[in-house]
DNA sequence: GCGATATGCAACCATGGCATTGCACATCGA
DNA sequence: TCGATGTGCAATGCCATGGTTGCATATCGC
């Protein structure tokens, strides 16, 4: 996972809806009508959010008869997650050797 | 840090040109000026970027004289990306558990 | 003091994202 | 078959966001 793919997953974790939709669906697989019936808003907009969870690899969809139910993918969230440490203990590696020089002055 | 504020916090980093920031003070710490000096934007947006960088943590302004300073906060970083690990984890635990379900019907 | 540089604030514009409604199409069940 | 349910697509509205320009203010160096 590059950078550039990583930015789109921060964009799509930057919305409260989705976190509720990532939790529901932490609860078990769920189509976007049966989504929609538990949360206040409508199915569109549900069907949008799950389009960019799929778009970033966050969710599944999991063809169930005439209806789609859509899978959490944890492991996604765990990859985004190391990376994201990788780069803040980088980040924390210079600032102390930058903090270590000025100290040697 | 609770779900509440971590989602400004992913909000913020699902932008480019706020990489591209994080980026170049992750090299040192730099003004709006500096940085807009090496970027293909302006040094109001650039200073509306450190603003929320700064909203959500990420970021540290610090003035030297007449100019204002930031640094990036690695902490911060590795602090959403312990819970983000979490999350991921708390997720791929239930997965786990209605798999073996299915499996054993 | 004065010019140069750095910042701050406000107005403005364009684009994109979130959400809606409306309608057409597919599929399940009685 | 027919109604009910689930999905897909398109048009639209609204507001937040990213970016710009312009101007006022503060501070450094000479």
């Amino acid at each position: 996972m590059t950078t550039a793919t990583l930015v789109p997953v921060f964009a799509a974790l930057g919305d409260e809806t989705r976190w509720s939709i990532l939790a529901a669906l932490g609860e078990g697989d769920a189509s976007a009508s049966a989504l929609a019936a538990r949360m206040p808003v409508t199915r569109q907009a549900i069907a949008k959010h799950l389009a960019v969870l799929q778009e970033v690899g966050l969710v599944e969809p999991v063809r169930v008869g005439r209806e789609v139910r859509f899978r959490v993918l944890g492991s996604q969230l765990s990859e985004t997650a190391r990376r994201l440490d990788e780069i803040g203990a980088e980040w924390e590696r210079r600032l102390a050797a930058i903090k270590q020089i000025a100290e040697s002055l």
